[in-house]
DNA sequence: CTGTTATCAGACACAATGTTCATTTTGGCG
DNA sequence: CGCCAAAATGAACATTGTGTCTGATAACAG
């Protein structure tokens, strides 16, 4: 045997990429839910047997994505959550802004109003857990009996209502504008009160 | 000829209220995205060339039990905005819970987490009109160059959040309770300040 | 009752999925 | 370089779902 060591087949890694690039050069231009593997393939320039020999449907192709996303979310969360603590809470709200502007076609095609419902659903999910993992600390601040799934679901849903937004109007302001105008809301309230 | 008059034959609505009530509890039972029209149409105890009589396709089936939803909110919202202005701002959130109560498979079926991207985003399209129009008024309010569209998609993407989650978890609490959190949030801020 | 109109079952062409297989490339390594 | 195991290929195939159309049957409105 040669080696299956944990090398990749330059091969592989050649296919696999190809295919991811064009799922979202393809979600990009025509939305997620009309797709078929056979355009996938061809703007890929893949066989489409090479294709299920890799992922077992077009949903395992955009999870495959995903996964990498979440990793690297879940890391730069944490590096921002002990980096530093000036921001005040909410820390993954400005790095999840950068690095969408960093890879814009990306997110653009998973939190876009294209995309479809499987990477809203994940990117929702990875949220989730880094607004409740920063909530942990502060449990006593929700005094008055507010569940705090509650809030994370609020905050949660607030902040991937704003990232869409953003990004359908091209994520002309700089991220650290965006930013800004999300925490004044969360920390602040959205309305001003009557009297 | 008889009469193409406006009155619907009782066919014609028996089958149509059919195959509505069975496409949201197929919803309801496996998720929109694997439903076929087979399904609906065995579970509607309606022909499968009936069904195309009267719809072109899942989604037009879907759409149109929508635009119902939509005269109704709207027709709500305009009462509760003249009605009582004692409930502050953000009057269609009780309207809205309460709805949902009244109707609870409905809209677990729409907004719940199955049901996929078309009810939601048009649901999310209905509220962002009312929440526009009630942030109208208040145009001064958001001083320092804060976009108003930028204010109601995090309202509306906190709302529908909110109501997603309230709906999986069995809607056990009250409307009025939901309600109030809510608003809290909206007024005062999710979160803390730190210092 | 009578004529109109909806419903039905079944057949059809079509598009997309996912599998299999024999064959050809190609990257890794001695 | 030359070998060979692993990867890519294209073509064929069975399967499932879609959407259309037919002629026959049943139900409604007047």
């Amino acid at each position: 045997m040669k080696t299956t060591e944990h090398t990749i087949d330059r091969r592989v890694a050649r296919t696999r990429a190809a295919l991811h690039q064009a799922l979202i050069s393809l979600i990009l231009k025509k939305g997620y839910g009309s797709i078929t593997v056979d355009e996938i393939c061809e703007a890929a320039n893949v066989g489409r047997s090479t294709f299920y020999l890799h992922f077992t449907s077009k949903d395992d192709l955009k999870q495959s994505g995903l996964s990498h996303l979440r990793r690297q979310r879940v890391e730069a969360a944490a590096r921002a959550a002990t980096g530093d603590q000036g921001t005040g809470r909410l820390s993954f709200s400005l790095a999840m802004f950068e690095h969408a502007r960093d890879h814009l076609d990306l997110y653009r095609a998973l939190a876009g109003s294209r995309g479809g419902t499987v990477a809203l659903d994940t990117i929702r999910q990875i949220l989730s857990e880094l607004v409740r993992a920063e909530l942990e600390p502060a449990a006593a601040s929700s005094s008055d009996a507010m569940p705090r799934e509650f809030v994370v679901q609020y905050i949660v849903g607030a902040f991937m209502a704003v990232l869409t937004w953003w990004l359908d109007g091209g994520a002309k302001m700089p991220p650290e504008r965006i930013d800004a105008m999300f925490r004044r809301l969360a920390f602040d309230g959205a309305i001003a009160r009557n009297s």
